[in-house]
DNA sequence: AGTTTGACTGGAG
DNA sequence: CCTCCAGCCAAAC
């Protein structure tokens, strides 16, 4: 039994929508840090879920969506070049460094 | 209605 | 760096 009404799926599901689309190029964000922004904290996998059924549709970044270890998404070849193109680079381990690429929301603050 | 699965996570070998 | 495991939560079987 859902633990969330259909409501709240849908807002999480748009939630995640926003969030993934709010990540700027170059940057990289995981999923649980999505959840939680979306107002879900420990739903990752829902997340992963939901990225896992756009795919490609809507034209969405979802590329620049990681695990907490900053790796990739198991099966998407593509997807090194495509962060490739923003300038994310990845370490001899396949990885992404999330201490240099990992995405901060507050960055648009800039005048704390 | 019970079990398995997965674009997850953090910790343990 | 690798694999394995328990915890996690909804979806698919």
């Amino acid at each position: 039994m859902p633990r969330i009404s259909d409501q709240e799926k849908a807002d999480f599901k748009q939630a995640v929508y926003e969030i993934v689309a709010a990540i700027p190029s170059g940057k990289v964000s995981t999923y649980g840090e999505i959840a939680r922004l979306a107002g879900f904290p420990g739903y990752q996998r829902m997340v992963g879920r939901i990225l896992r059924e756009v795919s490609d549709e809507m034209g969405l970044p979802c590329h620049r969506v990681l695990n907490s270890q900053g790796r990739l998404v198991p099966g998407w070849a593509e997807q090194s070049e495509l962060l490739k193109d923003e300038g994310i680079t990845l370490k001899p381990s396949g990885c992404v460094d999330m201490r240099k690429f990992g995405w901060n929301p507050m960055d648009n603050i800039d005048e704390i």
